[in-house]
DNA sequence: TTTCCACAGGAAGGTACGGTCT
DNA sequence: AGACCGTACCTTCCTGTGGAAA
């Protein structure tokens, strides 16, 4: 029988071993490749193959624009979109390589000054973000004190000290918000003529938002996709050719069981076909095999690197979340658990108010905005209603179950024993052979 | 048809905080 | 030291929505 305790601080996780009433000498040993990879690094996405699958369309259109760089003429604006894992990124550095080598036998200086995007979402954090890029590990600049319009100078200024042509490639572009967007793309634009004499400046956007130049304003809108390249999302076909590439130089000759790679190309054109995602799932499953000390990987081992991926993914960014957040989650989880598959926001919210101290709870709206985060980072899955006497209202359900959500929350669990001082409220309760 | 109700969510503003500049 | 800057995180206010009730 499998028993879990919605309990503060004490949380027992199924199992289906008995627990042992000896302690046992614990002996960890480490395997040597039973003959699995070659080279696993080849399946990271940090690798760029010689050649690029499938995308040779976008790779002739990515030169053509760039086309200008190596005649030293002023750079147009790039702007590639196109769902996570249709290669955006991988053939920026593959184009951007041979980019090098073209400024470098034509005597062209050229900086090619890539950020990512993901983590700085305002205008301000995305300058210095590409000052510290430019600059020496000791001579950085912080992240706050400064005027903005200081540092756009700053970064102008020592971009006109290096000369020739920068370009600058910002990736996940769409992670940062709407206005912070128009406010660092006017200053680019109009680089030429307010800061910058002999340097030129281009940017290659790359963006997984298809829909990201709607929010732009319109003159900014004109300079910045100068060029538009779009990137279909691969096909299972295409994802298994992408792995059949990878595959030969990252696992050794039998190690995969024949349907391995089908299987892996399938789940991620699933998901949007998306490369990197295909690539994880072979590593992850690859990763199973040799753990366990066998010279096969199964298509067992793909599908349960599709859970724990998933899973992982989802855990990580649980124990990420602020106090207030988990015990919004755990408000949630526990009405789930009392069999409440999908709860209103309000009802929700009455939950997270037992849980917290009376002089510590957050209003019902930023309840509703933690709410909305969660189904942004698919943890739930929320409805819009309509109807019913009460009009318009929301409804939330776990993606997941109760119990790695419970792993997840151990800390917010232990504290909502210790602010309510009691360990049986009625939603803390013994749940039953789940 | 109008009013009421409960809710969602956008906008504006307050406060605390960590940082730089003078 | 104090003014100033930008950010994070919150609250309050307000408008829109759509079914029920008058």
């Amino acid at each position: 029988m499998r028993n879990h305790y919605y309990a503060p601080g004490h949380i027992t996780v199924a199992t289906n071993h008995p627990p042992t009433e000896q302690k046992t000498m614990s002996k960890v040993t480490f395997p040597v490749d039973t003959g699995i990879f070659k080279n696993r690094t080849t399946l990271k996405d940090s690798y760029t193959p010689d050649t690029l699958v499938g995308r040779d369309e976008e790779l002739e259109e990515y030169r053509n624009a760039l086309l200008p760089v190596v005649n030293n003429e002023e750079p147009d604006n790039t702007f590639l979109y196109g769902k996570t894992g249709s290669g955006k990124t991988a053939c920026t550095d593959y184009i951007g390589d041979l980019l090098k080598d073209a400024c470098e036998r034509s005597g062209v200086n050229l900086q090619f000054l890539q950020i990512n995007c993901k983590g700085p979402n305002t205008s301000y954090q995305v300058i210095t973000r590409l000052i510290n890029t430019m600059r020496e590990a000791n001579n950085q600049i912080s992240t706050s004190g400064y005027d903005e319009e200081t540092l756009y100078q700053t970064f102008f200024n020592e971009i006109e000290e290096r000369g020739g042509t920068t370009l600058l490639v910002l990736d996940e572009i769409d992670s940062i918000d709407t206005e912070a967007l128009n406010k660092l793309f006017y200053r680019v634009s109009r680089a030429r003529s307010n800061y910058l004499d002999e340097a030129k400046v281009g940017t290659i956007c790359i963006s997984g938002e298809l829909t990201l130049r709607d929010r732009l304003d319109t003159d900014v809108r004109s300079t910045l996709c100068e060029k538009s390249i779009e990137f279909e999302p691969y096909t299972a076909p295409e994802l298994q050719d992408i792995l059949h590439q990878r595959t030969d130089v990252a696992f050794c000759e039998g190690a995969l069981d024949v349907g391995v790679i089908e299987r892996a190309a399938a789940l991620a054109a699933q998901d949007g076909g998306d490369a990197r995602k295909a690539l994880d799932l072979l590593r992850e499953a690859g990763d199973f095999a040799r753990q366990e000390e066998r010279d096969e990987v199964k298509i067992q081992d793909v599908e349960r690197a599709e859970q724990e991926v998933r899973s992982d993914r989802i855990m990580q960014h649980i124990r990420n979340l602020s106090r207030h957040e988990r015990y919004c989650i755990y408000a949630l989880t526990t009405l789930h658990a009392e069999g409440e598959e999908r709860p209103r926001s309000q009802e929700v919210y009455q939950r997270y108010k037992k849980m917290v101290p009376q002089d510590e709870e957050y209003s019902a709206r930023t309840v509703r905005d933690y709410l909305q985060e969660f189904a942004e980072l698919d943890i739930t899955e929320r409805k819009c209603n309509t109807g019913g006497s009460q009009g318009n209202y929301n409804t939330h359900q776990l993606r997941f179950d109760e119990e790695p959500i419970l792993r997840a929350l151990e800390e917010t669990i232990a504290e909502c024993g210790v602010h309510r001082s009691v360990g049986h409220h009625d939603f803390l309760r013994k749940k039953k052979d789940l």
